[in-house]
RNA sequence: CGCGGGGUGGAGCAGUCUGGUAGCUCGUCGGGCUCAUAACCCGAAGGUCGUAGGUUCAAAUCCUACCCCCGCCA
């Protein structure tokens, strides 16, 4: 990281914030884990240009990320920075084991090096005749000592390691992408630089420093005790999930398994990858980017609204169109019209009619029915790692309760049974989808379980038990208040 | 042919693995309701599922060829 957290991180960070808090719903164990990786060239020239340290440059950025993450309600358990001793403590670890199992070996590096960028170039990156494309100066042909990864020798093992393990990269595209990765033939690989410093040393040669990309993946390991806790690395890594962006697969979903195959760790994490977020069918370029900075968002939809939107409207794993306009449709039409509006409705015809006091769901309902089938479909989709399927099918009951509404018009009727039973059961699925809702618009969702006179957190409530019909007491004080979701004019 | 992804009513997508009356949200048109955030509900129009072949009783879905868009190739 060498920026501000775009949107593209933010909807790997959002959508593993929901995943995790939907396996906290279901009482399982799980921590989440993000962080900045700060090591590298482009820390280390950004600092140069700035006049500050690498590490103070790392500081401001990394610092910009905790900030983001908290802005939108991330529920990261840690957040690891890779120029932490306990980082460096495992990287060096984990390199050295594979050192010592004998997959890495010397040799020389050659290429086309830009004294100014202090990298190296492929003849299809030069510009104007063998110039860098970043200072247009002609490159040189350079040499030197580097340590190399033994990728070669791991086709075998990957290959039967995806392919035993049908879901070790999803959705399929991907997991035959990276198939089709290792049967292209693994070339071994550079990992150590000598010709900066800005890295973890490498332990057995301290002229080196890794590549920043061999250490940067090792902070998932890092995170769950590697190298300083056993217990603690026993117990989180053999269920590691990893949620990335369809442009780091190579590293992640064939490099990273090689190099804990090589340090001898046999569990390999479980990868879960999307696509872009494209921009008028472009990639989001870094201009285009700020343009629709994360924060800019949340003043225009709340921070809830932005979760939500940004979660429901583009599917996990194909690339997807974002707009501004295309977030409002979805704020408005799911959030405003249906979720928001439905409680509203609702609030407002127990003040009026059962003097704010809450009537009890009746037994059998239609929609029980439809909210059984929401949560099963829901439940899926999150186990599946679909969100915006997920979050499709608990809308889909709401959109049930306003049709419910509809046929019962509860407005027209006297005091009774028969009222109450109408309005109990629209408080029912209000709690339900309060729920199921809660992770990917937990403030809100929060709210919603107050005004219909629930106490407690909606956060501590256990699926599926919470998903039952028939759960909401009645005889609670209901709150109407203004609209959760304001409607927003385009 | 370096590898991979995609082309589905006006828009954005799902469905393709496991062939069987083309689905969702939005938009448009008509109607209803009036509790609600000009919201909600019902109905309708609109697609020969990129093109051309093939397999099959049956193809968006399987096979072949081609066209177009996009990404990756420390």
């Amino acid at each position: 990281m060498n920026d501000a957290p775009h949107i593209g991180h933010t909807y790997t960070t959002l959508n593993a914030d929901a995943v995790t808090r939907w396996h906290r719903l279901l009482g399982e164990e799980v921590m989440l884990l993000t962080g900045t990786d700060e090591h590298g060239l482009k820390i280390q020239r950004s600092a140069e240009e700035n006049g500050i340290t690498p590490l103070e440059q790392a500081d401001n950025t990394s610092e910009r990320y905790r900030e983001a993450w908290e802005l939108l309600n991330v529920a990261n358990d840690d957040f690891i920075r890779t120029t932490e001793p306990r980082h460096h403590k495992a990287v060096k670890q984990l390199l050295q084991q594979a050192y010592d199992n004998g997959y890495v070996t010397k040799g020389t590096y050659e290429g086309l090096y830009c004294v100014s960028c202090e990298a190296y170039y492929t003849e299809a990156d030069l510009v104007d005749d063998e110039c860098c494309p970043i200072h247009k100066r002609p490159v040189e042909h350079m040499k030197e000592d580097n340590y190399f990864f033994k990728l070669s020798a791991f086709e075998d093992r990957l290959l039967e390691w995806i392919e035993s393990t049908p879901d070790a990269i999803s959705p399929a595209g991907y997991r035959n992408e990276a198939i089709g990765l290792i049967k292209q033939g693994l070339d071994d690989i550079s990992m150590t630089r000598t010709s900066l410093d800005w890295g973890v040393e490498v332990p057995w040669d301290s002229d080196h420093v890794f590549y920043v990309w061999y250490d940067a993946l090792i902070n998932y390991a890092t995170a769950v005790g590697y190298g300083a806790n056993d217990e603690e690395f026993a117990k989180w890594w053999p269920s590691a999930h990893h949620m990335i962006g369809k442009d780091i697969l190579r590293f992640h979903c064939v490099y990273w398994p090689a190099m804990l195959m090589a340090a001898g760790i046999t569990d390999i994490p479980t990868f879960h990858v999307h696509g872009f977020l494209l921009v008028g069918g472009e990639k989001m370029s870094k201009s285009a980017f700020n343009m629709i900075a994360p924060a800019d968002l949340v003043e225009d939809f709340g921070v809830d609204g932005f979760r939500y939107a940004l979660l429901r409207d583009n599917s996990f794993g194909p690339d997807g169109d974002l707009s501004w306009e295309g977030l409002l449709t979805r704020y408005n039409s799911d959030l405003a019209n249906t979720f928001g509006n439905l409680l509203q409705r609702v609030t407002t015809i127990v003040a009026k009619s059962c003097d704010g006091v809450s009537p009890a769901p009746a037994t059998t309902s239609p929609l029980a029915a439809s909210a059984s089938k929401a949560f099963t479909e829901t439940a899926q989709a999150w186990e599946n790692v679909q969100p915006s399927v997920a979050l499709d099918a608990t809308m889909r009951l709401v959109r049930d309760t306003n049709e419910y509404l509809q046929e019962n018009e509860p407005w027209k009727l006297e005091p009774g049974d028969e009222l109450n039973a109408v309005l109990g059961n629209a408080l029912e699925v209000l709690r339900i989808s309060a729920v199921l809702l809660a992770p990917a618009i937990p403030d809100s969702a929060q709210a919603v379980w107050e005004r219909i006179g629930l106490s407690g957190s909606v956060l501590d409530q256990r699926l599926p038990a919470a998903a039952v019909w028939g759960a909401y007491p009645g005889g609670l004080s209901i709150e109407k208040g203004d609209p959760l979701f304001p409607r927003i004019k385009g």
